[in-house]
DNA sequence: TGCAAATATGAACGAACATTCATATAATAA
DNA sequence: TTATTATATGAATGTTCGTTCATATTTGCA
């Protein structure tokens, strides 16, 4: 890790910076795990796989974290742009879900870091 | 994580804002790996472990990243205040080093990431 | 007590960013 | 075509943040 590129270092801020915000981690979090959902890997209603990618539309995200649609739709695009969330059209909606394994388990860490006040190792 | 508190979406959002800098990740990665280190977790001077805890003094930090020792410092108490560091103090100099193994982890994912350019899962 | 080394801090500046509001685009159905 | 639903976009605003420069504080040593 010792010489880590200039370039490698800008694409993790972008990354982290791309996750550190409020809104777009409600979005991401409304993205990682339900019951009701779709799965374009498995193709189940009910999958509870490590695999399993959700995908929903703007206006069911923007109902669901109680934000607005032009603010989801915006930070959607901020998501989309730096590579953490992927996109399916159907029809006149837009699915979108979390990109790959490594955002999903970006935030099971963060989430695990702040679960755990006290700890030394 | 449907149901995911505010107080703990703004705790991930601290965690991940404070990563996300290029300073504070050349300080960090700095912290993560080297050759020539103290590690006051198993007191060895060359350890390799996992649970190896490196730790640096701020010129050295400084010096190592090419950055000013002012700039340094500033970004040295924000990584502290939001608890990814720990300090040691001895005679004049401060040691810091990264907090657990979390901020390890949450290092190592994001360096993953940026590494594999087109992965789909 | 005074000096030097190491670290911390405060002010200031410019740049970047999240949100809102209004509006535009795209696609479907009648 | 017209109406409707879903999504995207542009401008504007207020705030936050990273960096630099100068200086303060702390600790050890002569």
């Amino acid at each position: 890790m010792k010489d880590v590129k200039t370039n490698t270092i800008n694409r993790m801020k972008s990354l982290l910076e791309t996750a550190s915000d409020t809104t777009r981690l409600k979005i991401m979090l409304a993205l990682l795990d339900d019951d009701l959902c779709h799965c374009h890997a498995c193709n189940c209603s009910n999958c509870t796989e490590l695999h399993c990618m959700i995908e929903k539309c703007v206006n069911d995200i923007a109902n669901e974290i109680e934000a607005s649609q032009s603010l989801v739709s915006h930070q959607l695009k901020v998501l989309k742009d730096a590579d953490l969330v992927r996109t399916r059209k159907e029809k006149t909606k837009v699915y979108y879900s979390l990109k790959d394994k490594h955002i999903r388990l970006l935030l099971g860490v963060a989430y695990e870091h702040v679960m755990e006040e006290d700890n030394n190792d």
